[in-house]
DNA sequence: ATCGAGCTGTAACAGAAGTTACGTATTGAG
DNA sequence: CTCAATACGTAACTTCTGTTACAGCTCGAT
C-alpha cells in the first residue's frame, strides 16, 4: 500500500474523518450511531455491537447496517480498524508537538521542540517504568557475586560505558564488552551462571546483541535490557525490561530518556549500597587524580 | 508524604500502573502478557484473548491467569475498564503521567527522585538556554569549512562521542579527540584558524581541558563550550557557553540535561544543514561495524 | 385513500469467544 | 534421588456475540 492515490479503503485517512465524511449519505438512525461513536471516539467503538446500539440508542442491526455503508465488511473488521489507528496514535503521544506540526509552519526551531518533547519523554519513561522491574534490577546489579557485562550498539554502547563507569565506582567488578568481535569473543568464552550481562539494544535492533543475549542466557547468565518501548527482541531472553521513550526534536531518536534511566538505576544502587558505596567513592577518587573529570 | 497504604482496587490508578504495580508478584509467563500489553497499550488489551495471547506468545489461559491476578473478574471486564480509562483520556488530553505520578508512584526512592528532578533539570536548561548562543552554535557547526574536534573528560567524554557520532552523519569532518596524551599532542599539531572544537568540561574541571582551550584559542581555533551552570574556567575562552543543569537524583552531577542539549543542537545543525545525505548514511553504516565505543 | 419503497426493530441462527477442568512438564526442597 | 508444589498448555465446554432473515412501520406519491 504505497500509492498515494485516494483510496475507497476505509483505513486510508482514519475512521472518523470517514465516519464524518459519509455522514451525508447515512439515515437518521445510522446518523445517532455516528454521533455516538463521535461522541466518545474511540472507546464506544470498542465495546460490543449491542453496547454501542444502546449508547446511540438504536438497535444492533442498525450498527451493523452504517459500518456497512461505510465500507466495512463487519464489526471485527471495523474494530481492527479503530485499534491500528490508536496504536499508530500512541506512538507519538506529544500532542503538543504534534500539534504545532500540523500548523504547517515549522516550529518554533529546535529549541522549542525539545521543550516540548524531551522533558515529557523523561517524566513519562520514569512514570511508566514498573517500580518492580527497577527492583528486579537493583537486586541483580547489588549482587557482588556476579559479574557485571555491558554492552551495546553504536550509539547505545555510550549508555553502557556510561553505566559501567558509574558501577565501577558503585561495586567494582564491571566492565565493557568491546565492540570488535576478535576482543568480544575473547571475553564470552568463561561466561556462565555467575554473569550478569546489562545489554542496550535499540530501534533498529542489532543481531549481534540478540546472538549475545542467546549465548550469555543459554550459559546460565542473567541478562538485563534497556530498550525503546517497542521492546528489543532481546526482551524475550531478559530477566529484566527496562524500556525508555525515544521521542526526540531531531530525526534520530533520542537517548535522554535512557540516560535518565540508567542515573535513575545507579541511584537507587547507591541508596541499597549506600554505605559501602561511600567507602569506595572515596578510594576511587583517591587513585583517580590522574584522570579528572568524575 | 510516605503512607505506604495502596489501595486493592484495580481501577483506581489505571490499568497500566496497576500492571506495574503487581508484575513482581507475577510467574514468569505472566510477566510476558505484561510486557506485550505495555509495548502497545491498551490497543494491545482491545483484541481478542487469542490474539494477546498470541502477540505475547503464551496460551490464552495464561493471559487469563494474569487477569485474574490483577483482580479482574474476566476478560471482558478488564476491557471494560481499559475502554473506559480510554474514555477519561480522551476528554482531557493532560499527560497521563501526571496521575500516574501522583497516586501510583511511591514517595520515596531513586525513582520518585528521578522523576522529580530530571524532567525539570531538563526543562530548565532548555528554558535558560539563550537563543542566541544557540544560534551562534549552529552557525558554527554548520560551517562545513571547519574541522570539529570533541573532547572531555571521563564521564563527559561520552558526550563529546555522541556528538561526534551524529555530526559525522550530518556534516562530516568530525572527530574524537583520543584521552591519552600521546595521541592527543599528535591529533593537535596542526590546529588552527580553520579549526572549531567542542569541549565538555564539568565540575571538577580539568586541567587538561583548560590547557587545551587555551591552546587552541592561542593558535586561531574556536572553541563551544558544554558545561555545567557554575560554568568551566574554559569560558573565559569560548566563543559559545552552552551552560547545563546537573541536579540528579544520585550524589553524582546528572549528564541527561547535557544531553538533551546536545541532541537539541544537533536537531537545529539538521534544520539548517536540511535532511541528512542517504549517501552519507550508508558510508557511515558500511563503515561502522570496525567502530569501536571509545 | 391506497400503494410502494425504504427504514427499523425483533427473533432466530451460526460461529467465535471466554472460561474451566485436566494432564504434563518443571522446579525446588528434603 | 524422590516427592510435592507450582506453572503452563491442551482440549472440551458454554456463554455470548455478530450476523441474517423477516415482519411491521413510516412517509411520500399517485
Amino acid at each position: 500500500m504505497s500509492n498515494p492515490d485516494h483510496v475507497e479503503e476505509p483505513h486510508a485517512v482514519g475512521v472518523a474523518a470517514l465516519i464524518r465524511q459519509r455522514l451525508g449519505e447515512c439515515s437518521p438512525a445510522e446518523r445517532r450511531v455516528a454521533r455516538a461513536l463521535l461522541a466518545s471516539y474511540p472507546a464506544a467503538g470498542l465495546g460490543t455491537v449491542a453496547a454501542l446500539a444502546e449508547r446511540a440508542e438504536v438497535s444492533g442491526p442498525t450498527v451493523l447496517r452504517f459500518l456497512s455503508r461505510l465500507g466495512f465488511g463487519g464489526y471485527p473488521e471495523f474494530q481492527r480498524a479503530l485499534r491500528e489507528e490508536l496504536a499508530e496514535r500512541e506512538t507519538s503521544p506529544l500532542s503538543a508537538y504534534r500539534a504545532a506540526e500540523r500548523t504547517g509552519a515549522p516550529p518554533e526551531g529546535a529549541l522549542a521542540r525539545s521543550a516540548a518533547t524531551l522533558p515529557d519523554a523523561v517524566a513519562g519513561t520514569l512514570a511508566e517504568l514498573p517500580q518492580g522491574e527497577l527492583d528486579a534490577a537493583v537486586r541483580l546489579f547489588a549482587d557482588q557475586q556476579l559479574r557485571v557485562t555491558a554492552a551495546g550498539g553504536r550509539f547505545s554502547g555510550l549508555l553502557a560505558h556510561y553505566l559501567v563507569l558509574h558501577l565501577m565506582q558503585v561495586r567494582g567488578g564491571s566492565r565493557l564488552l568491546p565492540r570488535t568481535p576478535v576482543e568480544r569473543t575473547d571475553m564470552l568464552v568463561d561466561v556462565g551462571r555467575r554473569d550478569l550481562f546489562a545489554l542496550f539494544d535499540f530501534r533498529r535492533y542489532e543481531e549481534p546483541t540478540l546472538a549475545l543475549a542467546r549465548e550469555v542466557t543459554s550459559r546460565g547468565g542473567k541478562v538485563v535490557l534497556f530498550t525503546d518501548r517497542w521492546l528489543s527482541p532481546v526482551a524475550g531472553l531478559a530477566e529484566v525490561v527496562l524500556p525508555s521513550r525515544v521521542e526526540s526534536p531531531s530525526p534520530y531518536d533520542s537517548f535522554v530518556p535512557a540516560l535518565a534511566l540508567v542515573e535513575t538505576l545507579v541511584a537507587a544502587l547507591i541508596d541499597r549500597l549506600g554505605p559501602v558505596a561511600g567507602g569506595r567513592l572515596k578510594a576511587m577518587e583517591a587513585a583517580q587524580q590522574t584522570f579528572g573529570s568524575d
